[in-house]
DNA sequence: AATGAATGAGATTTCATTCAT
DNA sequence: TATGAATGAAATCTCATTCAT
């Protein structure tokens, strides 16, 4: 049952992985529905089989993309309770997801809804859901009063949105470690 | 004499103003020359007379980019000593330009040089250029062993980016007040 | 038997109808394999197990509609023996026939045999049976020496298909009432 | 100046009428952009440089066409007052309209407006324009009181409507007669 | 300096059709 | 009998670019 079911999905898998990979390599604009179908093996007129179109074909990466980061993101922090080890360990799966190229994750954070018209509202939707997540991460952090908690967000979000440009698998540092490390250098005061 | 070679570039400007604008806004691949040419008055086949290629566009929006992100970058924190001050500057600065539609720095931020693989390594090159200034800012930090200058460098950058995705001339913060933010964020303890 | 070979051919023959309906309301050219399959719950690859081609599909739609306007027309006048009384109850059958959004036979007024090269002859044969048919009824009529026979039929030919374009259900005149009305039309005087 | 203004919209005109034609002969769906640029020699690409769509193609070829038989309509019937003669003439300029092969004025009655939903309504206004000048001819006819005007209006279109899928230079009639004789059926008794 | 007209390559999409199951 | 998956050709349209004027 289950065999068969993921068989018959397979293709469709196929071409969601193989979406996603490019999309989140060159962005939407820049990968066309040929490349798209030669990295799966297909002609462009066969993905119409499975998809109704372009945007079509995104709407779903996104779809799953955010399925993905939140589960993962959620099992990430559910075992800790301090703020900011849950805060790091946030990060840490974040930046995972959002620097491994063959995660439908990233394509998130590299796809703009405005590219998007016809899908504008529902992609920012998606993209909602998950920041919302990460906001009540945020949220729970004691802070001092001077500090913004919605800039501190946007600061953490985009330095982890940043990662996807200069992340390499042979850098000095693991996907994980960055995203400690970043927690920390808005934790602890980082001046001698 | 500066008069007269403005003028007489007056139109090359325009062009790369508009162009500027078209590309911070949507992007390089999704800016075609005919919404340039119609920014500017011109008909699309007009714009070849003033650059060769919209690859060539971009380039020297990239070059003018550059410069005046140096020029502002350097202006800003040329007058202040310490670190820190200087650091909260350079941020300062680097938000407005990012943000300012109006600004072709914007543009080096939104367009990445594997868009135009013709010119990557220039382009990278131009980058760069730019990016050692920003690293003397946070070299000269006195910074706790435990930081990464390298990942420090990289956050703030990131987060500055972003910023162009998300802010508004009408929200709570000025890009100035946007920029020292991040930069107390780093430097300051957060949590009570 | 004749139930059997009616029960055999139930998926066949809701095809034809659900085919000749969409080709008379949207044209062959218009109407695509898949809005068939959609509307007999088919897929459209399974409309080859029972026609071979989107044109053999026509081509049996055609005959099958030609049979019944046939037969019905030669129903309608049978039981008349006055030649303008067959005229009209002739063309009141062919009215009803053409704006039957239902019928079979409004596909051979709406699907010219050019748009089908394959079958063109065919499809004109076809045509040629029925209009015979209304030939021998106009010829039966006796006219005046100045009235062309052969555009007297043109005329009430065209005023009949053309119907297919503006009739309506809800009109001011059945359409047993139009065939009629303009079968009197060309009969008597209309001025005063 | 006219010869420049000529000039500049030659190929503007041999697109409009080159589409007209093939319009006309084939219907709308039916003919492709490739077949209108094979027409004029250009590449299928170049005819949006003149027209933006295919449908904005159409809608111009519409426009024209009512201006074109709507003029000559007109001028037919001007001269004369006795309202069967006006009936005789209108006929015949629209039957040599209709049947003109290289006259945008076919297309009217070949393509509905249907077949294009994005300017439905802009054709049928279009369309209505010419009908509202047939219709006042029709009006004006002294008829006995069992004739529906309505009716009679929708025979005569019907009939020349028609004339276009049979008509052909080498038979026996002129346009001109077609339309002549085609009023005087409906005029006087054509029975013995 | 700029225009008008076109090119040619490539984009997304549609669609009749095929075929193993 | 019918489906699921795909093909391949063709359709509409876009776009960077060219070039005579």
């Amino acid at each position: 049952m289950d065999a068969k079911a993921t068989r018959s999905n397979s293709r469709n898998d196929a071409l969601l992985d193989a979406a996603a990979e490019l999309f989140a390599a060159q962005g939407f604009k820049a990968t066309s529905m040929r490349d798209i179908a030669k990295a799966v093996g297909m002609l462009p007129g066969s993905i119409y089989y499975h998809f109704a179109s372009k945007d079509d074909l995104l709407l779903a990466i996104y779809e799953a993309g955010v399925d993905q980061i939140t589960a993962t993101f959620a099992a990430a922090i559910a075992p800790l309770d301090d703020p900011w080890l849950r805060l790091e360990a946030g990060m840490a799966a974040l930046i995972r997801a959002i620097t491994d190229a063959s995660s439908t994750t990233s394509v998130i954070f590299k796809v703009e809804p405005s590219d998007v018209p016809k899908y504008e509202a529902e992609l920012i939707a998606f993209r909602d859901k998950f920041e919302a997540l990460f906001r009540t991460l945020v949220d729970e952090l004691p802070l001092h009063a001077w500090v913004d908690p919605h800039l501190l967000r946007l600061m953490l979000l985009g330095a982890a949105n940043h990662a996807q440009l200069w992340y390499s698998p042979k850098g000095r540092f693991a996907a994980d470690e960055i995203g400690q490390h970043f927690a920390r250098l808005v934790q602890a005061p980082i001046g001698r």
